[in-house]
DNA sequence: ATCCTCCCCTAC
DNA sequence: TAAGGTAGGGGAGGAT
């Protein structure tokens, strides 16, 4: 839907996406999820604009939550129970929300699924699938081959398929708020604003200490030991001594977000699929996610870390890093200079007596460990980290730095894992230390410049990152990606054969806009263009996603038009464009029969706006999920109405200035931007729906198609904001045909699944105090009838 | 050289 | 059943 920044903060902006109402529809007996929960606490909600003061707590901003109480379950070793059997266990009893049904909530509708998804992109011939014979059998085996929308269809005859699917209205709130990803995620971004903010409210009355170049550092990296499994076990603390792990079910794709360090001594790991753990630990406990608990516990944690005093920085809600050094310095005095010993010594001393005292302040309120790593940098701390846990803490000193870092596998350090690892290996690296034999040349060579700098910094302990100095983000961009469904169900689990089908692809693409918007309907609308671009049978359609970047905050002069100079007046990025119109509407995403279909023939320029003028199908759409995105924020249409100038007759300059094209109220910027569309025909490109216009005028970043479906404001910004330097247009819209695949992927765990829209680009240019960003639908109103749809 | 797009990789 | 999200660093290769 629609978003806004609701809050900003010193060097933040935060918009927010509310996705429990936009994409959900309210179901009486649903079990609340947990964000409904958790809604005003600190965690989810952001920060409501803060009328309290500076401070160094956490938990002045919790609210309590509730925890379902859930039970946990022995994994019978060879654990292959039916799914209705198994919703009886305690893990996934009726009580459970595990189980919970949402088949009784009436809102799916019984019929019509194979044509649902049949017209959303394409033909269905344009693709055909040959079924596997090993695939599920919800009703009868369908024939060998069919279309991969009739297998759709057949594997949507399902009732219990259908649930997990976006003929399930609810699907996509229970899917995030039951995702321990999303929520870390969730909590990593609050978080960070938060530390940001408490930085700044300090950074008013003192400034920050700064260590002399060279002079010693004390770094602590703290974090809880196990942390979900640690935070689960509270509740179940008979299972605190037995291999126990967090997970949703027992099921054997079932993954361990977190499991117990006597887990771990069979090798079970976080992130494993339990069929793999259970094989490694057939006595494996596993005990149900608690994520208010997991809050709660990191509110404490937090408050504890903030109150040592030193720079603080979030790296996870279980996680943090500490600059102590100032702390450590004020009982020594000699600012981390020279070698007097005595001074050295004291540092330590101190150091390790804050450690200690943390830990056991956080042990105290939690009752859970939390394990401190102490290093003189952040590379240290990490190391130091590994050897403290679990339940400890360990100060890595300045002259064992190098011989236990050189000890390390390279995959112990950070940002190396397996592909990293893998080209090192090929070098002959296996350990830390042998990285320092390596030519820089060499080590280039294979990891580029940048991956392979920090790499041999990090063989000699080298790290100048400073704690708390995330620069502050230039861009910043969220992303909403959904599945549609993830397995057969009595496929094999093997993730490799996923509903049968083999491998999935992944596809993305970006688009420029050239200029900020929030608008939805223009958002949705190239998101769409972009899938159809694709040409992908709907059938074959396995998740999709949406980011967006480069995002602005927005300025409050630039919000009211009321109030300003003439430019904002006319042309805040965020003030409705001409799509404010009173109708809301939009193009269902299943409008191929017409693809060419102009928005704006070129006779046509008075109502120049190509989106908002574009009527609503007026067949019943079958909403796609990419849909729920531009619907969402139709009923944005509220503000400005146009002058009416229908009489009026404006006579576009042969070369006029973007900036005062700009300066143009909408509705007579329009008409010009529609007139000059006819003056001058597009030149050659592809998918034009009408007069490419401006093209010439363009950045080549931006594609003229993109372009001309934006709505006459953002153009005339557009061209006022690059329209000093003339381009030529470049890069037209490259998949007129079919993409092919660019990469084969499996869809193992990063296989196909992701997003389907490109990351798009990191912008480099930092204007903006732009850091983190959440999305919230504004109108709870405009999913109903996307939910009708559905 | 630097930017841009489209990725890949990593971390929690 | 299961809930495989999301941000940021950065490389490859083409365009400017
Ligand atoms: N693949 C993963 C890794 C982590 N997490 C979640 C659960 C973890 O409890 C939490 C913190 O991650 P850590 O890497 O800190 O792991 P733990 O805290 O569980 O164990 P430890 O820190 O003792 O190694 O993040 C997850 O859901 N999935
Ligand atoms: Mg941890």
């Amino acid at each position: 839907g629609d978003y806004r920044v609701l809050d900003e903060g010193p060097r933040q902006k935060v918009l927010k996406f509310d996705d429990e109402r936009g994409m959900t529809q309210a179901s009486p007996d649903a079990r609340r999820g947990y964000k409904e929960q958790t809604d005003n606490s600190f965690y989810t909600s952001q920060f409501k604009s803060s009328t309290t003061g500076p401070s160094q707590s956490l938990s002045q901003f919790a609210e309590e939550t509730q925890t379902p109480s859930k039970h946990s379950v022995p994994l019978a070793a060879n654990e292959q129970q039916k799914p209705a059997d198994r919703c009886r266990s305690p893990i996934t009893s009726p009580e459970s929300y595990l189980c919970r049904s949402i088949e009784s909530q009436g809102v799916v509708t019984p019929t019509g699924r194979d044509t649902q998804n049949h017209k959303v992109m394409g033909p269905p011939e344009q693709r055909r699938a040959v079924v596997n014979a090993g695939s599920p059998s919800p009703a009868a085996e369908p024939a060998k081959e069919m279309t991969s929308e009739e297998h759709n269809a057949w594997l949507l005859s399902d009732p219990r398929l259908r649930k997990s699917s976006t003929a399930n209205p609810v699907f996509l709130k229970q899917f995030y708020s039951e995702s321990r990803l999303h929520h870390l995620s969730t909590w990593k971004a609050n978080l960070k604003s938060a530390m940001q903010r408490l930085a700044a409210e300090k950074g008013l009355t003192q400034k920050r200490f700064k260590k002399k170049p060279g002079a010693r550092g004390y770094i602590m990296h703290v974090d809880f030991d196990s942390f979900f499994c640690a935070v689960s076990l509270k509740k179940h603390p008979e299972y605190a001594d037995k291999p126990t792990a967090v997970a949703h079910s027992s099921g054997p794709g079932s993954e361990i977000a977190s499991c117990n360090y006597p887990a771990r001594k069979f090798g079970v790991k976080n992130g494993m699929w339990m069929k793999r753990a259970a094989e490694l630990c057939p006595d494996l406990k596993v005990l149900p996610y608690d994520f208010p608990a997991y809050e709660k516990a990191s509110r404490l944690f937090y408050d504890s870390i903030l109150s040592i005093g030193g720079v603080v920085q979030s790296v996870s809600v279980d996680e943090a890093l500490i600059d102590a050094t100032a702390v450590v310095y004020s009982t020594s005095d000699s600012q981390g200079i020279g070698i007097d010993e005595g001074n050295v010594w004291r540092e330590q001393e101190k150091a390790d007596e804050v450690a200690t005292r943390l830990r056991e302040s956080i042990k105290t309120k939690t009752g859970c460990d939390v394990s401190v790593g102490i290093g003189g940098n952040i590379l240290q701390a990490k190391v130091a980290l590994r050897r403290a846990k679990p339940a400890g803490q360990f100060q890595l000193k300045p002259e064992s730095v190098l011989d236990i870092v050189g000890e390390l596998t390279v995959e112990q350090l950070p940002g190396v894992s397996h592909s990293i690892g893998g080209k090192l290996e090929e070098l002959g690296i296996k350990f830390v230390k042998d990285v320092r034999g390596v030519s820089k040349e060499r080590l280039a060579g294979a990891l580029g410049p940048k991956t392979s700098e920090k790499l041999s910094d990090y063989a000699r302990g080298i790290d100048q990152t400073e704690v708390g100095e995330q620069p502050p983000r230039k861009s910043v961009s969220a992303e909403v990606n959904m599945k549609i469904m993830r397995r057969c169900l009595d496929a094999p689990l093997d993730p490799a054969k996923h509903l049968g089908h083999g491998r999935c692809d992944t596809f993305n693409k970006s688009a420029t806009f050239g200029v900020a918007t929030h608008n939805s309907e223009t958002i949705g609308k190239e998101a769409v263009a972009i899938l159809r671009s694709f040409k992908l049978s709907p059938g074959d359609l396995r998740g999709l996603g949406v980011q967006m970047t480069k995002l602005e905050p927005i300025k409050a002069q630039q919000a009211r038009p009321t109030q300003s100079s003439q430019r904002t007046l006319n042309f805040g990025p965020f003030v409705g464009p001409s799509s404010a119109k009173k109708s809301s509407r939009t193009e269902a995403i299943d409008d191929i029969e017409s693809p060419q279909k102009p928005k704006q023939s070129p006779g046509h320029g008075i109502d120049a706006d190509p989106i908002a003028d574009d009527p609503l199908t007026p067949r019943k759409p079958k909403i796609h999920p990419a849909m729920a995105l531009s619907k969402a924020a139709q009923e944005d249409a509220k503000a400005n109405t146009p002058l009416n100038v229908s009489g009026t007759q404006f006579i576009l300059p042969s070369n006029p200035d973007p900036a005062v094209i700009s300066e143009l109220p909408n509705d007579i910027r329009s008409r010009l931007m529609g007139q000059r569309s006819r003056q001058s025909p597009a030149p050659e490109v592809p998918r034009s729906e009408g007069p490419a216009s401006m093209a010439t005028a363009l950045p080549s970043q931006i594609d003229a198609d993109v372009f001309n479906a934006l709505p006459d404001d953002m153009k005339a910004e557009v061209l006022a904001t690059y329209g000093r330097r003339p381009a030529v247009p470049q890069s037209p819209r490259r998949d007129q045909h079919p993409v092919q695949p660019r990469k084969q992927t499996t869809p193992t765990k990063h296989g196909g699944i992701r997003s389907i829209f490109g990351k798009a680009q990191r912008q480099r240019d930092a204007q903006t105090g732009v850091v983190q960003t959440n999305f919230r639908a504004l109108r709870p109103g405009s999913e109903s009838p996307m939910v009708e749809e559905i």
